[in-house]
DNA sequence: GCAAATTAATGATTTATTCAAG
DNA sequence: CTTGAATAAATCATTAATTTGC
């Protein structure tokens, strides 16, 4: 028994889910009418009121801005560099999830809620720059790109922690002759950003 | 001067959109060649060795998968409720938000990276369910959908909240009716991934 | 407005589990 | 049943964000 009635809206997990993905597809500030859809179709899935929907909102775009402002506010970019070197999509298979309750059926161009762009990446460059360019220090060992292919994860643990690998014995050591190189190891100039690196205790240096 | 070298990784904003795009899109245990690429690909960016991106994705899998678990240990589901009720797209509307640094290039079969299908919500299914159901409340006023169809989102406070009416001059008038797109190709998936144990060799690259 | 004190996030380590081979 | 490999869970530690007192 509830005794404790609590006051305030608890969002079930499938509404959390359903509200996150339409703030991720580009919902940011839904109007009333929208609020009403979004309402009634969430309370399916509990109790909720349109307060809800609306305050949600509010607080997960402010936070997301929040967040975003964050990292925005380290400059850690070299001079040199630009902007953004686009990432070959081996890097970025995707399983194209589709949870049942997030169907996209095909349009029917229902008058529901088709505005707010939401203009992806926008909130980037509306944030403002909060962060001088920070001298960068004297670049060391940046990129990782030892020659060496190797199968699972855990390898990594091996080449990085020296008592990992003691402790692995000659199992996954096996060189795997997969030289794949996708791309370059642009580590030209490479920044630097919060400081130097400087392993604490884990000795890296990847080879 | 970083007088304090500062110990551990600090992860540019540009690497952390990367690594989230790519958790996003279904990555979650990359194996060691795929953490070689993803590590010199993000060298780009900033300093960052392979075990910092090792880390990051055991982090943030594991955090992910405690803050899904949290919400689902509220069992707020009616008990005559089907899983889930498909989401109308019109709730939907996604920008599809390719930033510049996430071009998905049509594929090349590289012998990259392309497994770790993950299947969608599988983790929900996996969590073990910690809390026991619950009485619901009364169910008292469910759905907000009062039949009024309002324009803007804080239209939605005055009905709410009565000073708000008040001291709310004329605001949101404006609304941007922009008529966007469709869906996201990819949906927030929580999906886990092939992780423990099953795959005898780890997941190799069988692409 | 600052700067110490507090709190929240999150990178890095360690420990426990799990599965399979032998 | 034992052992090794791999990962998940738990924990530690440091950095960034907030709060608070002056």
């Amino acid at each position: 028994m509830p005794q404790v009635p609590s006051t305030r809206w608890c969002p079930t997990p499938e509404q959390l889910m359903i509200l996150e993905e339409m703030y991720r597809t580009g919902v940011r500030t839904p109007n009333a009418s929208q609020i009403q859809q979004i309402t009634s179709h969430l309370s399916y899935y509990g109790k909720i009121e349109g307060k809800n929907v609306f305050y949600w909102f509010q607080n997960h775009k402010a936070r997301e801005r929040q967040k975003l402002r964050r990292r925005l506010s380290k400059p850690n970019m070299q001079p040199n560099m630009q902007p953004f070197l686009p990432l070959p999509d081996h890097l970025l298979y995707g399983p194209q999830i589709h949870p049942p309750f997030l169907h996209h059926h095909h349009h029917h161009g229902a008058g529901g809620l088709h505005e707010q762009r939401s203009e992806g990446l926008d909130l980037l460059r509306k944030l403002e720059i909060e962060c001088p360019p920070q001298g960068e220090e004297g670049s060391s060992s940046t990129s990782a790109s030892s020659g060496t292919s190797l199968r699972c994860s855990c390898e990594w643990m091996k080449m990085v922690d020296p008592s990992f690998g003691e402790r692995t014995p000659p199992c996954c050591g096996i060189s795997t002759p997969r030289t794949l190189e996708l791309f370059p190891t642009t580590s030209t100039g490479l920044k630097d950003e919060c400081s130097t690196s400087k392993s604490s205790s884990c000795s890296a240096s990847t080879s």
